[in-house]
DNA sequence: ATATTTTGCGCAATCGATTGCGCTTAGGGA
DNA sequence: TCCCTAAGCGCAATCGATTGCGCAAAATAT
C-alpha cells in the first residue's frame, strides 16, 4: 500500500522551479501568467496527477460549488425526478448536490436547514415540508446572501425566487376537462390548504366550477393530510356514501386518485361512465391502473434542471457572501412558471376522443 | 443587511480571555481541558451562535463526514428508497450525503467517481450501472484507504463490501412458487448477464427448475438492456408468440413484469390461470396493477441504513487514510446479506391460499 | 516543607490554496 | 541611449480549526 501522500500546488512549484502563487494562478488561468508557464504547469499537474485540494480552496475563498437540496421525502416519483434533473444539472456546470430530506416535518426542515448552512453550500434549493408555514428559517441564508430558489411547493411569499407551475391553470383545466366530458357533480380531493399549491389548485377547481354555472358544494371539497393511499381510500369512501354521489372527482394528486379508482371499482361504479377521475402529477402508476388515470403532466425532471440554472444565475450577480454587505443579497426575485397540460386517460374519457 | 462575519473560535478564545486552542479542545470534549472551562465555552458558543467552519476544520483532519452515493438513476422506486435510507441513517450519524448518478454508464461512473473522490468524501456507497464491468477505477478509493460499500448491484469480487440480498435464493424461491402454482413452462425475462444480480437470478430460476425436474427451455429465457417498458413487451410478445407459450413468467424486474401483464392482457390470455407471472423489488406498481403483481420484496430502506452502519464500522477500524500507509486499508471484507420473501398476489395466486 | 504528579492551557506550526502588493525584466517610444 | 509601461512572477499573509510539545499551577505524596 503507498503512502500516496496528494500532490499539492507546492509540489508542482517546486519541480517546476515557480512559485506556488503561479502555480495556483496557471491552473485557475490567470491572465497574469505567461502562455508557456501555464502550459507547463497544467501539463506536470496532469501527469502527476494534481487533483486541487477543495477544503482549502473552500476556505480560501469560503464558497463550496456546492448546491443543498431540501426535500420532504426522496422516495417519491416527483420528488426523485426532481432531483435527478437537479443532479444532472448542476454537475454539468461543476457543482455536487448534497441533499436531505424534512420528511415533511418542520423541525426536521429547520434542523436541514441548519446543517446545509453549516455545511456552507452556495445555494439552496427547496421544495416545503408539508407543514411548513414558517418561512423564517430561511432567513439564515437570505441575511447571508445565499440564494435560495423554492419549487413546486413554493412559500406563499412576493420578494423570492421560485419555479413552479401554475396550480391554478392545472387544476382549472383538469375541472373544466371533467366538465367537458359532462361532469356536473365534481368532487376535489386536496392537500392542507396552507401549502400554497394545493390552496391554488382548489382555487382553481372551484374557479372552473364558477365559470361553468355549476354549484359549489362544499360536502364535496375535502381536504387531507398527506393523500396518501389511505386517505384518499378514506375520502372516497365519503363521498360515495353521499346521497348524492359526484359524478366526477378532481385529486390533487395522484395516489389518492387512485384510491378512488380503486374504492369505486369495488364498489362496481364505472369509470368513467359514473364516475370520472382526473389525479395531479401524472406519476408512472397513472399509465399503469386500469383504467389508465388522467392527470396533470408535471415537468418534474425539467424542473430541477430550470432550478438550477436559476440558482446559477442568482450566483453570477450577486457574487461572493462576503460581498453581500451592502448590496441586497437575493433581493430580486424570480417566478418561473413551467408549462403542465392536462393528460386525457381512460379513467376521464366519456367522449372516447 | 448585516455583515455578518461568522464568529469563529478566535472570537469566543478572545472574549473568554482563553486561547483558540483551549476553545477548539473545548468544543471538542477534550480531556485535557476543565470541567469549568468547557462549560463556559459551549455557553458562549452557544450564545453567540458559533457554527464550527467545516472547511478548516476538513482541511487540518483531512476528513470531510460526509458519504458519497453513486448510483444509476435517482429516479427509480428502488434506488430513491435505497437512497432514502442511507440518508436518513447517514445525517443521524452526522455526515451529509452528496449524491450522483451514472445514468447506468460506465464512462459517467467513472467521471462521478473521479468527482466524489477530489470532494474527499469519508466513505463511498455505489450500486453499479448496468454498463459496468471493469472495476478498477474504484481502486482510487481503495488505494487511498477509503471505505467503499457496494449495495445491490455489486461485482463479482470477494474481497469487498457489500450490501445486498441473495439473488439466487429470491429467484429459486419466485420459481419455486411458480411451480407449486401448477407452472410447468416457465420463461425468464432477465437484464444483462455481466451483472451479477442478473446472473444470479437466472441461476436460481434454473436450479428452481432442476430441482423440479423441468426442463431448462433457453429459447423461454430471455435477456433484456435494461428491463424497461418497451423491453418488457418486445420480450412478452416473443415469448407469447411461441408455439408452446409459457404458463409462467418469472421476471427480473417489475416493470417488465407489468408489461407482460399488459401484453397478456392485450391478447385475452388469463392471470394467472393461463399465465402466471411474477415479478422483482415489488414496486408501488405492484399494488396497483391489475391483477396486483406477485413479487420479491426487497428492503431497500433497510439496505441504504445498514450500507451507512457498515460504511461507518469501516471508518471506526481503518481511522484516517493519512495512516492508510501501513494497514490494508478497506482490506477486510463484508457480505452482508439482506432477508427476501415472495409476496404473494393475484398475478400469480392460482390456489387461492 | 520539599519533591513529584496531575491537571489545565498556551504556543506555534500545519493543512493547501488564494491574493494584494510589489519587484524584475523585456520591449517600445522618444 | 534613457525612460516608461506592461507583462510575468514571487512574497507573505490569510482562511479557521487542530494538535504535538511544553510549561505553570494545583494537588498529592513523602
Amino acid at each position: 500500500m503507498e503512502k500516496k501522500k496528494d500532490v499539492t500546488i507546492y509540489d508542482l512549484a517546486q519541480e517546476l522551479g515557480v512559485s506556488p502563487s503561479t502555480v495556483s494562478r496557471a491552473l485557475n488561468d490567470h491572465a497574469s501568467i505567461g502562455k508557456k508557464t501555464k502550459k507547463a504547469v497544467r501539463k506536470l499537474a496532469e501527469s502527476k496527477g494534481y487533483r486541487p485540494n477543495t477544503f482549502a480552496s473552500s476556505l480560501r475563498t469560503n464558497q463550496s460549488n456546492t448546491i443543498g437540496v431540501l426535500v420532504s421525502w426522496i422516495n417519491r416519483p416527483f420528488i426523485s425526478s426532481l432531483i435527478s434533473g437537479i443532479e444532472k444539472e448542476a454537475r454539468d456546470k461543476g457543482y455536487h448536490v448534497i441533499i436531505s430530506q424534512s420528511h415533511d416535518q418542520s423541525e426536521l426542515e429547520t434542523e436541514n436547514l441548519q446543517a446545509l448552512y453549516d455545511s456552507r453550500v452556495s445555494a439552496l434549493i427547496v421544495s416545503l415540508a408539508m407543514e411548513t408555514v414558517d418561512y423564517r428559517p430561511f432567513d439564515l441564508f437570505r441575511k447571508h446572501g445565499i440564494p435560495v430558489v423554492f419549487v413546486d411547493r413554493v412559500p406563499v411569499l412576493q420578494k423570492i425566487h421560485k419555479v413552479h407551475i401554475n396550480n391554478f391553470k392545472a387544476a382549472f383545466d383538469a375541472t373544466e376537462h371533467l366538465i367537458a366530458q359532462g361532469c356536473r357533480r365534481i368532487a376535489h380531493f386536496g392537500g392542507a390548504r396552507h401549502q400554497a399549491i394545493y390552496e391554488e389548485r382548489r382555487a382553481g377547481y372551484i374557479a372552473a366550477l364558477k365559470k361553468n354555472n355549476i354549484e359549489v358544494d362544499n360536502t364535496i371539497i375535502l381536504e387531507a393530510e398527506s393523500l396518501s393511499l389511505e386517505e384518499g381510500t378514506r375520502l372516497a369512501e365519503k363521498v360515495l356514501d353521499l346521497p348524492i354521489p359526484p359524478d366526477g372527482i378532481f385529486c390533487a394528486n395522484d395516489t389518492a386518485a387512485v384510491s378512488a379508482i380503486h374504492c369505486a371499482k369495488v364498489r362496481g361504479i364505472k369509470i368513467p361512465g359514473e364516475l370520472a377521475i382526473i389525479g395531479f402529477n401524472d406519476d408512472p402508476i397513472c399509465k399503469i391502473i386500469e383504467p389508465p388515470l388522467s392527470s396533470i403532466h408535471h415537468p418534474a425532471v425539467e424542473m430541477g434542471k430550470a432550478a438550477v440554472r436559476e440558482v446559477m444565475s442568482m450566483l453570477d450577480t450577486a457574487p461572493a457572501n462576503a460581498d453581500a454587505l451592502n448590496k441586497e443579497p437575493s433581493g430580486g426575485k424570480t417566478n418561473l412558471v413551467l408549462e403542465t397540460h392536462v393528460v386525457v386517460r381512460a379513467s376521464s374519457n366519456r367522449l372516447g376522443a
